[in-house]
DNA sequence: CTGTTAGCGCCTTCAA
DNA sequence: TTGAAGGCGCTAACAG
C-alpha cells in the first residue's frame, strides 16, 4: 500500500501538500492538485483511515449491536442508521450480540477499543447489568438505546411507542367481535414486553372485558419454545381464546407453528394478530394481521441523535423519541369468513 | 480515553511493561502483571486498537459487501463469516452496495482505506467493471467472492452448486407430473441465474420435454416487477404454464404475489418451487416447496479462506469451492391435492 | 500558497 | 524480566 509520502514524491510536492489536497481544508493551486490527483490515481493510493484517526482522534465510525440480525426486524433497523450515517459520512458496524449480557459487555469493549464514535445498543433479552451500560454512558461514550429501553435509566432512545401499539392491535381484535383474547409475550425482562402487555389489559380493561391471568402467556424469542407452551395451552381442558396476540415478531411465529400443529386456522377457528411482520405476511393465506414498526425510521432518527450529539448540537437532556407503530389490517383476525386467494376484497 | 501511559503510571511500570501484560508476548512477572490489571480494571483502560492497528499493521478486521442485508439469504451469509472471523479474533464489518456497481466501488475503496486484512464479496448485480474487482486483486488485497462470482476472473470463491441445484428443483417439479414448467430468473448479469437456467433447461432435456422459450421468463431481483412479469404472463392467450420454478428468492416472492393477484392457488392452479427461503415457508399454506442454500456455511467457509490466505497458509491457486443445496419438499410442487392447516402429512 | 515538523497511542526491538 | 526509545502514516499548526 503506498503512503502519502511515495504520492508527495511522485508528484514533487511536499506531503503536507498532499494531505492538503485529500481533506480539502487548506487551498491547493490548481496546477498542484491536477498533479497530486495524478500521482494519487497512478499510485492507486487509499488514504490510511488508521493513521489518520489516530492523528485526529476520529474515526467517522458509529457502532450498532443488535441482538441477531437474522431476524427481519433488525437489518431494517441497520439500513435505517447506515443511511442516516452515510449522510454524514459515517461508516456504520453492525454486530450481533445473540442477546448474551456477556457477548454484549465483549461487544461493547470491543467498540470502545475500535474507537467508533457513538453506539447504537438494542440490548439483549438477557438481563443486562446496568453497570454496562451505566459505564459506557460514564465515560462519555455516546449511546443511543434503540427499541429496547432500560428500565430506569436515563438515556437517549428511540423506539416504538409500546402501549399505544399493543392496545391498537388488541382493540381491532375486540372490534372484529372477539371476547376471550389470549396474548403470548417475549421475555418480560424486557420493558417492552412489559409495555406491550400493559396496551393489552388496558384495551380489555376500556373494553369492559376480564383480564383473564389465564390468558396471559409467557413466551420467549425462540418460536419453538413458543410453539410448544401455545401447543399445551391450546390442548389444555376449559374453554379456549378465540384470538392470540403475539407481542413481537419471533414469538409470533412460534404461534402460528402452534396452530398449525394442532390443526387450527385463522381466522375460521381461531383469530390471530401480532407485533412485527414477519416480512411476507400478505402472501400468507390467510393473510396476517400485524402491528407494523418504523424499523427503518427507528435506525434513522437514532442515528441522527448520535451524530447530534457527536456534532454538539444537541441538547443536554436525555432525547426521547417513540414513534407510532401501524395496523394493517388483514384476513388472520377477523371472524370466520373464510377467504381464498385472490378474492376481491380479501385483504386490506 | 485512557491512555496505555496512564495505566503504566499508575501501576509504576513502565509502558512496555503494560503492553507485554496485555499482549502476553513477553512474559512478565506475577506481580507486577497484577498491578497493572489493577490499573486497567482502575481505569477502565481499553487498548487503542487505532494505535496498535498503525504500529503492527494489522487490524484483525474483514469487510464483507452485500447487495442488501435486508434479503433474508444475507443475513445469514453474514452470521456465518462473523462466526468464522470471531473463532480467530477477527471482526467483520457487514455493508450495503444496494446492488449498485458505483457504490460497490466505494465501499471497496472505503474497506482498503480502513486497511481490513481480507474482503468477502457478494458482487452487485449491476454488471461490475471487471477492472473494480482485479484492481483489487492485482493491489494484493485478499478477496473472495461469496455467492456470486465472477465471469471469467480468476479468484477464490464459495458459493452453491448452481446447475445442480436448479436441476434438483425442476426435476423434482417433473416427478410431480408437471410437464409445462416455466421458470422466472433473476437478471442474466449474474453467473449464478444463467447456471441455474442452465440447470432449468437440462432438466427438461433429461425428461425428454421441450425447452420452451415462451416459458423462459426474465426477471429481476425486484419482487413488484416479477409480479408484474407474471401476471402479464398468467393471463395472456395461450396454454398456461402447470408450473413456475424461480430461480431465487425475492423473484419467488414476486411470483407469490403475481398469482395472489390473479387468483391462483398452488398447488391446485398451478405448481410452484422456488430457489432460496422465505423465511417462514413452511408456514405458508399450502406450504412452499423450496430449493435451500446452504447460507451459513458459504459464509463461515468464506471467511475461513479469507482467514487462511491471512495466514498465508494457503495454496497458491484460487480455491473454489460449490456446496450442495438442498431440497425441501413441501405442498405448492404438489398435484391438486388440497391441503388444509395441520392436516396430517400435509407438510415435509 | 507550500513545505516542515511534531506528535496521536501503541508495540517492538534492544539494552540493562 | 524490565525500561527506554523509535517510528507506523497522517494532519495540523507554523514558518516561509
Amino acid at each position: 500500500m503506498p503512503t502519502i509520502k511515495e504520492v508527495a514524491d511522485l508528484a514533487g510536492v511536499a506531503v503536507g501538500t498532499v494531505s492538503h489536497v485529500i481533506t480539502g481544508s487548506v487551498p491547493v493551486s490548481e496546477a498542484l492538485r491536477r498533479k497530486v490527483q495524478a500521482a494519487i490515481r497512478e499510485l492507486d493510493y487509499h488514504p490510511n483511515h488508521i493513521a489518520r484517526s489516530l492523528k485526529t482522534s476520529k474515526t467517522r465510525t458509529l457502532g450498532i449491536i443488535v441482538p441477531d440480525m437474522t431476524i427481519p426486524y433488525f437489518p431494517r433497523v441497520i439500513r435505517g442508521a447506515e443511511s442516516a450515517a452515510r449522510e454524514r459520512n459515517y461508516s456504520l458496524i453492525a454486530v450481533n450480540s445473540d442477546d448474551s449480557g456477556s457477548r454484549q459487555g465483549e461487544l461493547l469493549s470491543l467498540l470502545r477499543s475500535q474507537r467508533v464514535e457513538g453506539i447504537l445498543l438494542v440490548m439483549a433479552a438477557a438481563p443486562t447489568p446496568m453497570t454496562q451500560i451505566s459505564g459506557i454512558v460514564g465515560a462519555g461514550i455516546r449511546l443511543v438505546c434503540v427499541d429496547r429501553i432500560p428500565d430506569r435509566f436515563q438515556v437517549d432512545s428511540v423506539s416504538v411507542e409500546d402501549v399505544p401499539a399493543a392496545e391498537m392491535g388488541v382493540d381491532h381484535l375486540i372490534s372484529m367481535g372477539h371476547l376471550r383474547i389470549a396474548t403470548i409475550t417475549g421475555p418480560l425482562s424486557l420493558k417492552n414486553e412489559r409495555q406491550r402487555l400493559l396496551g393489552y389489559e388496558q384495551a380489555l380493561k376500556r373494553a369492559g372485558l376480564p383480564v383473564n391471568r389465564e390468558l396471559i402467556w409467557h413466551g420467549n424469542l425462540r418460536p419453538e419454545d413458543v410453539a410448544a407452551i401455545c401447543r399445551d395451552r391450546l390442548q389444555a381442558a376449559g374453554p379456549k381464546p378465540d384470538a392470540i396476540f403475539a407481542t413481537n415478531g419471533p414469538t409470533g411465529l412460534g404461534v402460528l407453528r402452534a396452530l398449525r400443529d394442532c390443526g387450527l386456522r385463522t381466522p375460521d377457528d381461531i383469530a390471530f394478530a401480532t407485533f412485527d411482520e414477519l416480512t411476507v405476511d400478505d402472501l400468507f393465506l390467510p393473510a396476517i394481521t400485524t402491528v407494523v414498526q418504523p424499523a427503518y425510521d427507528i435506525g434513522f432518527r437514532a442515528a441522527e441523535i448520535l451524530l447530534q450529539r457527536i456534532e454538539g448540537s444537541a441538547e443536554d437532556a436525555a432525547i426521547t423519541i417513540r414513534l407510532p407503530a401501524s395496523l394493517k389490517v388483514r384476513d388472520s383476525s377477523g371472524l370466520s369468513t373464510r377467504r381464498h386467494f385472490g378474492a376481491p376484497g380479501g385483504a386490506a
